[in-house]
DNA sequence: TTGCTCAGCTTGTTGGTACAAGCTGATAGG
DNA sequence: CCTATCAGCTTGTACCAACAAGCTGAGCAA
């Protein structure tokens, strides 16, 4: 006898439903209420059922409206073209890239000089606490938070290329701007990691229970050290990162 | 003012707790009894708030045993060295780089031919429902769940290359086995993504709650078609991908 | 010493109640 | 006609109670 607890069979019943089409993506389920008597539960059983299928990222709820089966599509992030090295062209990607996906793009930007954390002194090749200059972008797509991006500079370059910490925006893009200082990125380092979110990152991006993040740490060099640190968090439910290696003039291209 | 929820307040001090070390990783958080003498709340609240550190990753609980920090101890996989293009070797880089980490590796294996999948068939280019073959692997690390790898390869590469469909294993590795029966591997195309598990990737994998799966499609090409469709399933704690990028001997290597 | 049982701790499951808070559409009032 | 209010739906928060199930260590028995 293989005896689940309510809660989880409940979970299961609605799950399958799901899958089979039966509450199609946007659909609502039915009231909290209706589930009891259709289980013969009480109704924190049904709510545990229900928060499991939260948890999963399945369905959301709201307060007043109910519980909806959410619908995913996902946005493409090229992560090798994004920065070409030959065509450098940096922050400009996003906003090419959201556009031509018929969407309208959107972005905050902020300048601030502060201590560098472990893990990006790390990376930068100084000591931790050196001071460092952060250029954080909070970036949308249709007025949805979409990821925040966050490139640290160590001080060192800094001093030779005074632009970076000015507020404005760099028009050319930094990559360029740094090349026409002869500081060249040549290679670039990519580590990616998921994980749920912090509050703040929650807040920040608007996410519900059950969205994970990606983290996409991007750390450049020069031909002698490292000269910068991206750390991206996206949303993990709206975004797929793609890499190009090779040759691929056999894949052609997706419409 | 600024009014919170009381199981948002219980879940807001243990988690700053947690970050200021209070409660170090591995360590137990008191028990429920105790929290609730402590917060002045039912038990259902402090079940709230507890299960909400659960859901963010931070915290697990047992049955007995009581509630605990996690630890994190992440391993790194680095996808562009994981199949050099030039000096293939497929499913051995994952065992060499276990062993250098100095953990143990383990494996199960299987094959079987089956139609392809939507998202398997439009990386293969063939129609949906076209037979393919797959081998997929079962991975553990000292013993501990640590990936699934799912290889699919289409059927008129399997007439080619009978040795694909063939239970055992494939000494010399597939890639170079393909590439003594003529077919190059020129190029490859990766897409990862992040989501929450589905209840048998959850088995699999032995996930619990909050923790986010990634998902690595590797699809690989010939000179004029894809070749073979990869999906790797991770666990999104214990995993952190790598891609180096361009000229990166200013990098050196960590240990 | 060794091995087993069990009391007493832990979390898991399920039931109940009550009120707060958010949303929508009907309806009364201008 | 337009607008504002409110009844009646939804989920959110908070409490209580009881028993099931898993783990550990004390202590008894061989």
């Amino acid at each position: 006898m293989n005896k689940q607890p309510k809660y989880r069979q409940v979970a299961d019943v609605l799950r399958r439903e799901i899958d089979n089409g039966i509450y199609a993506p946007g659909a609502r389920l039915p009231s909290e209420n209706d589930l009891q008597q259709r289980f013969d539960a009480s109704r924190n059983t049904i709510r545990n059922g229900l928060s499991l299928l939260v948890s999963e990222g399945l369905i959301t709820s709201s307060q007043g409206l109910g519980y909806e089966v959410k619908s995913h599509e996902v946005f493409e992030l090229n992560a090798t073209r994004f920065e070409n090295l030959t065509f450098p062209q940096n922050g400009d990607a996003y906003s090419t890239d959201v556009t031509n996906a018929g969407r309208r793009p959107h972005q905050t930007f902020r300048v601030e000089m502060l201590p560098a954390s472990k893990d990006v002194a790390e990376r930068l090749k100084v000591p931790a606490g050196t001071k460092a200059v952060l250029r954080f972008c909070h970036r949308y797509v249709d007025d949805v938070p979409w990821s925040t991006q966050a490139t640290y500079y160590p001080s060192w370059l800094v001093e030779a290329s005074p632009r970076l910490a000015e507020p404005g925006d760099i028009e050319e893009g930094t990559t360029r701007y740094l090349a026409s200082r002869g500081i060249e990125q040549v290679g670039y380092f990519d580590e990616i990691a998921a994980r749920m979110p912090t509050p703040e990152e929650a807040r920040l991006l608007e996410i519900g229970a059950g969205v994970p993040v990606m983290l996409w740490t991007r750390t450049g060099y020069s031909v002698d050290r490292p000269i910068r640190c991206t750390i991206t968090t996206f949303r993990g439910d709206l975004n797929r990162m793609n890499y190009e290696i090779g040759e691929l003039s056999a894949r052609g291209e997706n419409a």
